[in-house]
DNA sequence: TAGATTGTTAATCGATTAACAATC
DNA sequence: TAGATTGTTAATCGATTAACAATC
């Protein structure tokens, strides 16, 4: 045990483990809403198709949260897990592109309530302009620095057409943006200290082709 | 060198191999449109921000498509990725949910335009039958067993609220689907010969407010 | 030929899983 | 107390990277 209070264990964490704890936290809400108090291990693994000693193992890089012989609150492991992914804060959101696409994760905004939102949407395109998606309306990108800096946003969606999203790219670096999660099928650069997701569903989808039989 | 004409080597391939696939054959695409004929795993490597000794592994395990001291032939190479993904045929894909994500995976048809086509849209509210997403009428769920067997559907992707997903996809499983795309923010459980992947985007967004300061 | 680049083996690195003492 | 389950160490497994002979 260290001495600090809410000291967290300094550690690399792998991706793959950061990749779950979202995963971990929208399970324990769905059993929240039904009142369940504690959890296991064993119960996540199976609800999750993952090893309990995964689980365990990385819950634990970050602190001692459950009890031995009982398991795991539920509330007090998703209050943990939202202050792990600094979930517990206000986080603002970007989106670039006001296409199907862009407009269908805007829609989102609902279920995401409590931790980040989208609070600014933007598209080059000028008949776009003034659109109004979700209660937001959809701005010229000249626009784009002053909005964020106003509305401190820290991270951007890309929702644009594959030639366009590096150019995006280059803008929301510009803004200051420190995360960016890129939904064009073309892979972006970006400066190191930015971290970039790819969530492109056009390879998944490639991807599973192979399983075909 | 093994006796067989197209005979390819048996062993079984990671998932991370399959997935960096549909990867490499975007690039060589991309490639392929500005006539470039030829190019190196260094190249590759370069502009996938991967390995150059990783992508002649992942290529190595399905044959031997470079030459010594060449590199390798884009066209050929594509077609050789094509042929593993099994995207030189035409699969039929289903989609469930016709709100505006599952309208905006739609009009990605155009791009997938060769290899794998969204053929019948699905959805339980009955508002939302008869309206036409993309030249594809929207179906009442009852007419889904009858058209996904009439079309030759393999292929079901999921855009419904994480309530009904699980549903859907046991639907889809009794109508003989081989693989999954499940967008809803839910772990779905199917059986072990049906290919699952999840493409939630709330889980990459909640995972990039990690890697804030 | 000299330079470049593959395919592949060996070395490294990292992630998952098993096992178990500690303890609720 | 007996049973259950954690946190953690050790063992395993798998994936990435380096290195290099083969060869275009």
């Amino acid at each position: 045990m260290d001495g600090g209070g809410g000291a967290m264990k300094t550690q690399k964490i792998s991706e793959a483990v950061v990749r779950r704890l979202p995963i971990y936290l929208r399970f324990l809400n769905e059993l929240s809403m039904k009142n369940i108090m504690t959890v296991s291990s064993q119960d996540l693994g199976q609800k999750l198709d993952l090893n309990p000693a995964q689980i365990r193992k990385d819950l634990a890089y970050f602190g001692e949260f459950g009890k031995k012989g009982i398991g795991y609150d539920v509330a007090y492991l998703i209050e943990k897990i939202r202050q792990i992914l600094k979930l517990d804060r206000h986080i603002q959101v970007a989106l670039v592109g006001a296409g199907n696409l862009g407009r269908a994760l805007c829609n989102y905004n609902t279920y995401l309530r409590n931790d980040m939102k989208i609070v600014a949407v933007f598209d080059a395109l000028p008949d776009k302009e003034g659109e109004t998606i979700n209660n937001l309306i959809v701005q010229p990108m000249q626009e784009m620095k002053m909005t964020l800096t106003k509305l401190g946003v820290r991270i951007g969606i890309i929702t644009v057409p594959a030639v366009e999203a590096q150019n995006v790219a280059n803008q929301f670096v510009e803004c200051g943006i420190e995360a960016i999660l890129n939904f064009a099928p073309v892979i972006i650069k970006v400066p190191p200290e930015i971290r970039v997701h790819h969530a492109d569903f056009t390879t998944d989808l490639q991807s599973l082709a192979y399983y075909l039989d």
